[in-house]
DNA sequence: CGGCACGTTGAAGGGCTTCAAGCTCTGTGG
DNA sequence: CCACAGAGCTTGAAGCCCTTCAACGTGCCG
């Protein structure tokens, strides 16, 4: 299909009217990109805004320590770099291809005019920006308060929901490659901790791990893992 | 002064038309509230957003096990709960009052027409997400990155620009009640901790801290404790 | 088949939490 | 005015969770 039409199934557009298509398609380009591939870099001035057509992108920020930490992950439909497009701030982080993905660019002076003119765009952009910001508050209190195993058995859980493929056997597997360095990064630990935490879940039966990639054998204790029950008086 | 005029001053209406502003000050109410009270609380359904006329709130999410998490604090100006006044969604935390505080009490209804009505005002409400969503990244990188120690540095810091207020002596004073659970709740960590290093840091001469109150001595080793500076190569 | 990225495992240790006890202010009511 | 309750703070001791460093295994792909 054309990468613009399914642009304009994109939740973003959704409330914008037929008369401003013409000018976004006029705008718009498209950008094939291959894993480890940088969509932006970190500290550039940001001119443009993306939305994802295929792929999966994830949004790191370097620390000055030299540690990466992944900010968020984006499938086909969800727009990155939106809030840098709109001021012209520098990207706060770099986004990394996982997966060879494409992307549509939008100018962020498009933008600025699509919401200015119209109101029902810019509310989507609230929209989606609310989302954002509750995940990230939930992650903040996570971080905060929660230990690293139940972390990322959150992290597990989240991912389940986002790209799991339920087995005939009930299990599901998670059909993202996803290295214990990525999920170090996801849940602010490191890999050997990571790597320890998944021996022994396998131990225990709950779930199966590969390289790179992962099926949850009992969803149901990985999720009493998240929400650490099993001490309650 | 009239707390309605304070209102229309509030970065937040700054783009809103003349025309439309009756229809705000009929909607409005003002609400008073003491230290300690809550604003609104943690699950209960959004029918409000608030916008601070005066004194300081907290925005806290209430863990299962029973740990508090400072998510954010509001100052004159800052509006709060307009997510979930748009979405009209439960609050994900509670707001307390932090002194003798004054709000603006605005219905979801309202908000909602006027970002259809007002493009620019629906501007206004993104900027303000973004500068939100940025701080929220912010400190998941540091959450995720950083040592108890520096977290502490850098809320101190931060805290220097938000209230500080110079002495003769080059020291900054804190003009806040903060207690060392404040700053553990602010931090993802426990008052014990916070105690140790604010003694640590009261030995060395970079502060001065007294019963809910804090000034910065030096405030340069602060920010080079921030930046995790000494041990470069 | 050699290189390289990914992964495992061990050992050591430190940062931080947890529990516990006691101290020091502040404010309040008798 | 003073005493006392309670909130805020300090300090110690124990220990665990997690990091860090290090060495080695493993499988994929050129």
């Amino acid at each position: 299909m054309d990468w613009k039409s399914v642009l304009s199934q994109s939740p973003l557009f959704s409330d914008v009217p037929p008369s401003a298509w013409e000018r976004i398609a006029a705008s718009a380009r498209l950008r094939s990109v291959q894993p480890g591939d940088l969509v932006f870099h970190q500290g550039e001035a940001a001119q443009c805004a993306y939305v994802m057509v295929a792929g999966r992108v994830r949004l790191v920020q370097h620390t000055a320590e030299g540690k990466d930490v992944t900010m968020a992950t984006f499938a086909p439909g969800d727009a990155l770099g939106l809030i840098m497009a709109l001021s012209g701030d520098p990207y706060p982080g770099s986004a990394e291809a996982l997966a060879d993905s494409q992307l549509a660019v939008l100018p962020g002076e498009l933008l600025r005019d699509l919401m200015h003119d119209h109101a029902p765009f810019a509310v989507r952009i609230v929209d989606m920006l609310s989302d954002r910001l509750r995940e990230a508050h939930q992650r903040i209190r996570e971080l905060s308060a929660e230990r690293v195993q139940q972390r990322i058995a959150r992290s597990l859980v989240r991912l389940a929901r986002r790209t799991g493929l339920k087995q005939a056997d009930g299990s599901i597997y998670l059909d993202v490659r996803l290295s214990r360095q990525d999920l170090a990064q996801l849940n602010g630990t490191t890999l050997e901790t990571v790597s320890r935490t998944l021996t022994a879940w396998e131990r225990d039966r709950i779930i199966d791990a590969g390289r790179e990639q992962i099926t949850i054998r009992d969803p149901h204790k990985l999720v009493l893992i998240a929400e650490d029950v099993g001490e309650e008086i």
